[in-house]
RNA sequence: GCCCCGGUAGCCCAACGGCAGAGGCAGAGGUCUUAAACACCUUCCAGUGUGGGUUCGAGUCCCACCCGGGGCACCA
């Protein structure tokens, strides 16, 4: 036995050098497509690269390496690939800061990350690696653009949009943070632009349908996330006359709540939609474009707070109620949102709490028309909103429910042809135009005489025109717009003059159909090869952060849909199953640069090695739960590790071994722990399986110690399976001690290991006897005994006997083999 | 305000409705050592957030509440 220090450095650098030559991890398409191995992808989230890995990516990915290398020993041909999400706003940032082209931070970072990724030991294919900032890969991007738009689901529309003031840039939803510009922290605004959408509202009902299959394999908060998103609601439209100054105008509502149209005393229209100023009375104006002003000036921090007291102002004319003829009023206001049902809405004050906010803020009338035995809204400024019985409701008056007062009220709407039935949902189109330098160039020419026009497919990739420094700081629009070489070019459909779109895409398209990419990177006659994707997808597993729960799976799900549409892919959803993991915190807090307890990945590996840092990842606690790094012991996996090395040293037997003569008690361990570990990595329960492996060691360790000792076949069964199970999670630890027991590598691509199922059969099992529930006696039987004999058994044990004694037996419950209790 | 997830030993976490403890961290004692570290062995420690209910039996299922974390929030 080496009584010397686990150089876990060295150990590193030895197979680091052995690994990289053997490529021990590239998938083989052959093999999936001639049907020879059956196909395993492994999909994780490829990250952006702005500095070197930190402890987030040393968790996610320890934690998927153990289901990708799990796949690989049993038999599965496996697909792990990486990329790199490339464009984005950071290095355009640090391009401005540093006078240089954002390239130059986006590829020096990239050739970063990819040596900690090796290093780290993650069994990634590199050969397919990827970055979304490659003409090579966005000339694809655009390639799908051009074939959504062609399809009508790219298109061009005028809209409010996030306004930072102070960058002078458009911002995305998600760099809104508490309405605030992320990047200045100014107050954001709406503005209202002319941007490209994709058309992500056709695939809305798909998209909300399919999540009742991935309920089965997504994570919980995951789907639901994403039916909040997409928001489906059942209700009519329902037409109402407004008497402008210009004739009668017809102006469709959307409810939920058609049955209390009786109830409705007034309209609302959403005060920035064009509809307000079309039906505002003429000496009104004025008063609804002042009011106008104040809302676009209102940040987002105003209005997203539902305490903000209702504003709005009179358009001075009213409106025809359907059923009743009833004249009500119509106002224009910001709590009715433009982009929403139909802009407009039928307010019914009684049973809808922000309409009698609004209501009482302008003195409007309230009618109640459910009687809830609750009390009188009128009266309270409390709204009801539960089933009642219907009052002053015409055809309605005596229902009591609100099931059969909607299908009433539709059926007497669609009757009168003034409403029908209608369903609504809350997914808006998904903006991708960004006014940014470093993303993909949206491939559109715009010519004065043939209008938008897509670069043809043999003149793609559009690339990006050589900006860096000052020309790309914000100016209120694109960086590309002032490049007039790159700006100005020919129509592709007249040869007349026509200038670029300037605008690049959102970079949630590129990571939209990366995955798609990996099945043939380097294709350069498609974005994929179809045949190749159908092999591969859907991925088996995505793993990575929760944070992307709605956009990027979203989008993700969107492409996929629209590219099987298009006959391209056979699969309508990309990812099979997924697992979000946790965040790494420290001392109870996220880790930050401000709160200064950011814990240093790098220095973590140089004092306790890949290893350890990937053991302590797996072995925290559930991958979805967070980990906190003071709470763990790095040390400690430490020193598990090299009591685990230490085993091999102690096997004195040879490789080949019959082990079927073996120490019986030791083998049944290993075979009882090599199945467990399969069931549990199979349900994400690496914690678990860790522990079990640690077992394993200690059980081996008595085994060599005060047991059968190290010469024992079973011993040299019994560490091998611990380098095979152990090399999911402590890849370089595993290799020396599989090299140690005199194999060759990789133990990673050895076998999974064969259990004798007789193994697994105990010889005998102790049964409990429990006394009104409370244990009084322990039997060891046979676990194939029978209820009666059980019962007997336990009836002859001394101890029950005594505790029964002058005791009613009321009944006996037998659970064979493990329990017996007494009822008394 | 609404919706999720969680609360088990000093700490992190295990436990098909059936003996509350698998594994680890920290602590204590010991063996080894000139001594220490390492290694090895032994060991202390809770009745499962609270109150009800279902059951022969509840950490596990149901109800209410408390605490912690996360998400959504003028979507008519």
């Amino acid at each position: 036995m080496s009584d010397e220090k686990y150089d876990v450095h060295a150990t590193e650098a030895k197979w680091l050098k052995v690994w990289n030559d053997l490529d021990p991890f590239k998938a083989d398409d052959a093999k999936v497509l001639g049907g020879h191995k059956q196909k395993y992808y492994a999909l994780t989230m490829f990250p952006y690269p702005s500095g070197d890995l930190h402890m987030g990516h040393a968790e996610v990915t320890a934690l998927h390496d153990v289901i990708a290398r799990y796949r690989w020993l049993r038999g599965y041909e496996v697909l792990n690939p990486m990329g790199w999400d490339s464009f984005g706003l950071p290095a355009e940032n640090a391009a401005i800061k540093n006078n240089e082209h954002p390239a130059t931070y986006t590829y020096a970072n990239i050739e970063t990350q990819y040596e900690s990724f090796k290093k780290f030991g993650i069994s990634f294919d590199w050969s397919r690696r990827l970055h979304t900032s490659d003409p090579e890969y966005y000339r694809w991007t655009q390639w799908l653009f051009l074939k959504f738009r062609e399809r009508g689901l790219a298109y061009r529309k005028n809209s409010p949009v996030n306004w930072c003031p102070s960058d002078q840039t458009v911002l995305a939803n998600e760099q809104v943070v508490d309405g605030k510009c992320e990047r200045c922290g100014a107050e954001v605004t709406k503005r209202e632009l002319t941007q490209w959408y994709f058309k992500i509202t056709e695939y809305a009902q798909e998209l909300l349908d399919d999540l009742e299959v991935l309920s089965k394999t997504w994570p919980d908060r995951v789907v639901t996330a994403q039916r909040n998103w997409i928001g489906r609601s059942e209700g009519a439209h329902v037409d109402f006359t407004v008497h402008t100054a210009s004739g009668d105008e017809t102006v469709t509502v959307y409810t939920t709540r058609p049955d209390t149209l009786y109830g409705a005393t007034f309209m609302v229209v959403a005060a920035d939609a064009p509809l307000a100023a079309k039906l505002c009375a003429p000496e009104r104006q004025a008063a609804l474009e002042t009011y106008v002003n104040e809302v676009r000036k209102a940040s987002d921090i105003d209005r997203l707070s539902s305490e903000r007291p209702k504003t709005g102002v009179d358009l001075g004319v009213t409106a025809t109620n359907p059923v009743n003829g009833e004249q009500i009023p119509v106002w224009a206001s910001d709590y009715v949102l433009a982009d929403y049902g139909t802009g407009a809405i039928m307010a019914v004050p009684a049973h809808d709490q922000r309409d009698l906010d609004f209501a009482k803020a302008m003195s409007l009338p309230v009618r109640r028309v459910i009687d809830t035995g609750e009390p009188n809204p009128e009266e309270t400024f409390v709204a009801t909103s539960g089933d009642g019985v219907y009052v002053n409701s015409g055809p309605l008056d005596g229902i009591s429910d609100k099931v059969s007062g909607i299908r009433t009220i539709t059926a007497d709407l669609e009757g009168r042809g003034t409403g029908k039935g209608a369903v609504n949902f809350r997914l808006r189109d998904w903006l991708l135009s960004r006014q940014r330098y470093w993303g993909v160039p949206i491939p559109v020419v715009h010519c004065e005489s043939c209008g938008e026009v897509g670069v043809p497919e043999d003149q793609l990739p559009v690339t990006l025109p050589e900006l860096r420094g000052a020309d790309l700081k914000p100016k209120g629009v694109s960086p590309l717009a002032a490049a007039t070489d790159w700006i100005n070019t020919v129509c592709p459909q007249c040869g007349g003059a026509a200038t670029r779109d300037s605008d690049t895409m959102d970079t949630f398209v590129d990571s939209s159909w990366y995955f798609l990419r990996y099945c043939s990177p380097g294709n350069d006659n498609a974005a994929f090869d179809s045949t190749l994707a159908n092999a591969w997808m859907p991925a088996d597993i995505y793993v990575g952060g929760v944070e992307h729960a709605v956009l990027h799976l979203l989008y993700a799900r969107f492409f996929t849909k629209v590219l099987a549409d298009m006959g391209l892919l056979e699969t309508r959803e990309p990812f099979a199953a997924q697992l979000n993991q946790g965040f790494v915190i420290n001392h109870g807090k996220k880790m930050s640069k401000s709160l200064g307890n950011g814990v240093h990945l790098g220095s973590q590996l140089e004092e306790f090695g890949v290893d350890a840092v990937r053991l302590t990842l797996v072995f925290a606690g559930p991958p979805e739960d967070d980990i906190d790094w003071a709470e763990v012991s790095p040390a400690g996996s430490l020193r598990f590790l090299q009591r685990a090395l230490r085993l091999a040293d102690d096997v004195t037997s040879e490789p080949g071994v019959d082990v079927t003569s073996g120490d019986l008690a030791l083998r049944k361990t290993t075979a009882r722990t090599v199945t467990d570990a399969a069931e549990l990595v199979e349900l994400y329960r690496f914690n678990v399986m860790v522990a079990r492996v640690m077992e394993l060691v200690n059980a081996t360790r008595k085994a060599i110690d005060s047991g059968c000792g190290g010469a024992d076949p079973a011993v040299r069964e019994a560490v091998e399976v611990v380098a095979q199970l152990l090399s999911m999670v402590a890849p370089y630890t595993a290799e020396e001690m599989w090299s140690r027991l005199g194999h060759q590598p990789t133990v990673a691509r050895s076998t999974w290991p064969e259990v004798d199922p007789a193994l697994l059969v105990q010889d005998s099992v102790v049964a409990v006897v429990q006394i009104q529930g409370k244990v009084r006696a322990r039997l060891d039987v046979s676990p194939d005994i029978s209820a009666a004999d059980l019962e007997a058994a336990a009836m002859a044990d001394e101890a029950v006997q005594k505790a029964l004694e002058g005791q009613q037996i009321r009944k006996v419950i037998v659970r064979e083999p493990k329990l017996v209790n007494i009822v008394v």
